[in-house]
DNA sequence: ACACAATCGATTGTCGATAACCAATCTCTA
DNA sequence: TAGAGATTGGTTATCGACAATCGATTGTGT
């Protein structure tokens, strides 16, 4: 019989052709980053992590270089990975550059309109971040906030860049996040959802880049 | 007297060592992309690659996975690497964001003002750049442009806007720039950066944009 | 006490081999 | 003929192993 090989880690449940074990191993580190997990600052080994998830040590190298290429990770010669650890002035490069493309993204999609059915989704978003907008529930609570926001780029139609916010977004969240939630201004952030997709959903362009580049002060240390 | 070794910052700011066989191979096929020595819709092996470069296929395959992850290449499973064909609405996407961004990074460095000795700077690329406006010499053109439009936003400061502008650069030459060596339009572009430096020398944003802009039109089809 | 050389431990960067996999072709049956 | 199923050819995705390399530690001579 045909040997089948069971996926070590795999808790993915998604049934179509299996990833490989690099995405695997890149969506379990990236998890770990923002779950802070791995900490900022920190150096590991991707062969330690391989044994850690049973795999050889090239599917994780190569998940690790390719979170590197992406910011959220150093690569120190023959040493290992370190997490990223933003300055201020990387943190202020980061919002300087969401704000010129998040917001423009966003206020060309009021511009454009939005489908009821599209309007629909992205309000059933709007509910699920504010539920998820509880201390004790950090991962999910981002993971709802970055589908919303991501969902209305994608609007646009235009993939690069929606990758391009998607990575930005990352690269704000890797090392911070946090302080909203000691602060207790998750609901307050997820609060603004809601006036920025009626916004959205006017078409009224101005208000909707005011209002988005309020909401991205949050990011702000 | 404190004697130390060289842990060395270049100018560039990026710590020297040699460069591992991955980055070697990363160059090496970036440069094969933009020379049209790879040519785009076909698949190569890296495997093969490998061979001919005389190494094993570990650095050769993350260095194809890095240019995949920036848009000049596609994973195809078990089949090879394929060169990206950018259709027409790729085009677009990416002639869009180098509208949004790239022009609005050098329309800020014209506010901000540059120092004549950058000036002097620009001012030699601009001559090197028209010198290596000839047909027969693609390649080294290429660079120059490549050069003296990323210097400039360099001097903006912020390192993820430059890069996420190289990327956008290199996807639009991977597949083409080659109209313009047919067409006999490299002296003209090339023509075009003596008044777009001028313009950033007099520090005049609105004009500096509005010459981007046109030069930008010059890496459509 | 100090600079410098030698050693040590850890981790990568690279290697060569191989099973798994996909697309295309071929074969066989209805 | 048409279509399902087996076969083939070529490539990857993954493995396990090892030398090279780095930072830290220890040792040595002045």
């Amino acid at each position: 019989m045909t040997e089948q090989r069971n996926p070590v880690v795999g808790i993915s449940g998604l049934a179509e052709s299996r990833p490989t074990l690099k995405d695997e191993a890149v969506s379990i580190v990236r998890r770990a980053l923002m779950s802070g997990d791995m900490q900022p600052g920190k150096i590991y080994s991707a062969n330690a992590l391989a044994s850690q998830l049973g795999v050889s040590n090239s599917p994780v190298r190569e998940a690790m270089m390719a979170l590197s290429e992406k910011g959220l990770l150093e690569v120190v010669r023959n040493r290992g990975f370190r997490v990223v650890e933003m300055s201020p002035d990387d943190q202020r490069e980061v919002y300087d550059l969401r704000l010129l493309i998040e917001v423009t993204a966003v206020g060309r999609v009021a511009d454009r309109g939005v489908s009821t059915e599209d309007g629909q989704r992205l309000a059933a978003m709007v509910d699920a971040t504010l539920a998820a907008a509880r201390p004790d529930n950090m991962i999910d609570y981002l993971e709802r906030d970055q589908e919303f926001h991501l969902s209305m780029v994608q609007l646009l139609g235009n993939t690069r860049m929606t990758k391009i916010i998607e990575n930005l977004r990352d690269q704000s969240r890797v090392s911070g996040s946090y302080h909203l939630a000691e602060r207790g201004l998750l609901v307050a952030s997820a609060a603004e959802h809601g006036p920025i997709l009626a916004a959205l959903l006017s078409g009224d362009r101005n208000l909707v880049e005011s209002l988005m580049t309020e909401h991205l002060s949050y990011s702000l240390p």
